[in-house]
DNA sequence: AGTATGCAAATAAGG
DNA sequence: CCCTTATTTGCATAC
């Protein structure tokens, strides 16, 4: 999962509440680097049909941002624009992540694309008649984002420690009590198990867990 | 009012 | 169909 962005944290580091407020300040500017993976040696800046390179992209983010801004649109009326385009809507942060270059490199190159035609048309102001055909749209929309309530989760989370994998039979039940759809129930222990892989890294060093030696240690108390 | 971002739904792809 | 692993998105909310 080659992340565009340039800086590598660790999920542990990555820890950061947005409710507390952190002291340490954030003047990381993203800087020319060369962390993502390297397309074919093309040299063809024009073309969006082929895999454009780390800096197309990086030139193309930057310019597509300053022509949004200079053209007076937001990065939710983009996103709400490609979908009457293409017929799949994205969020304001997606176009965001765009254009930050936070996205992966792959996830670039398949937005590229779609954001270039919108900036065509915005561009070629009212009265263009310009070709508006559907680039590669998947044909299918994606679901939308199921909000699962706290005691929800609360609830799911319990049934969690007691059985991991609950077998269909007890997705639909327990869907059915929640009044959940049975598949985001199912979904929601798939995420869970992934996210149980995460916490739990072979070789047993918790990343975010307290000391696993228990108290009786001759460790000297953390107390300053 | 927009924009940035953490956590995590939803999806893609191979079994 | 369901699972797993890897990724793509986006809700909510901080900034």
């Amino acid at each position: 999962m080659p992340i565009f962005r340039i800086h590598a944290e660790s999920p542990a580091q990555l820890r950061r509440s947005r409710r507390h407020p952190v002291p340490t300040g954030r003047d990381e500017r993203n800087k020319t680097t060369s962390a993502a993976p390297r397309p074919p040696p093309h040299h063809d800046p024009h073309s969006d049909e082929d895999t454009p390179t780390s800096d197309d992209l990086e030139q193309f983010a930057k310019q597509f941002k300053q022509r949004r801004i200079k053209l007076g649109f937001t990065q939710a009326d983009v996103g709400l624009a490609l979908g009457t385009l293409y017929g799949n809507v994205f969020s304001q942060t997606t176009i965001c992540r765009f254009e930050a270059l936070q996205l992966s490199f792959k996830n670039m190159c398949k937005l590229k694309p779609l954001l270039n035609k919108w900036l065509e048309e915005a561009d070629s102001s009212t009265g263009s008649p310009t070709s508006i055909d559907k680039i590669a749209a998947q044909g299918r929309k994606r679901k939308k984002r199921t909000s699962i309530e706290v005691s929800v989760k609360g609830a799911l989370e319990s049934h969690f420690l007691k059985c991991p994998k609950p077998s269909a039979q007890e997705i639909t039940s327990l869907a059915d009590s929640l009044q959940l759809e049975k598949e985001v129930v199912r979904v929601w222990f798939c995420n869970r198990r992934q996210k149980e892989k995460r916490m739990t890294p072979p070789g047993g060093t918790l990343p975010g867990a307290e000391d696993v030696y228990g108290a009786s240690r001759d460790t000297p108390p953390p107390h300053g």
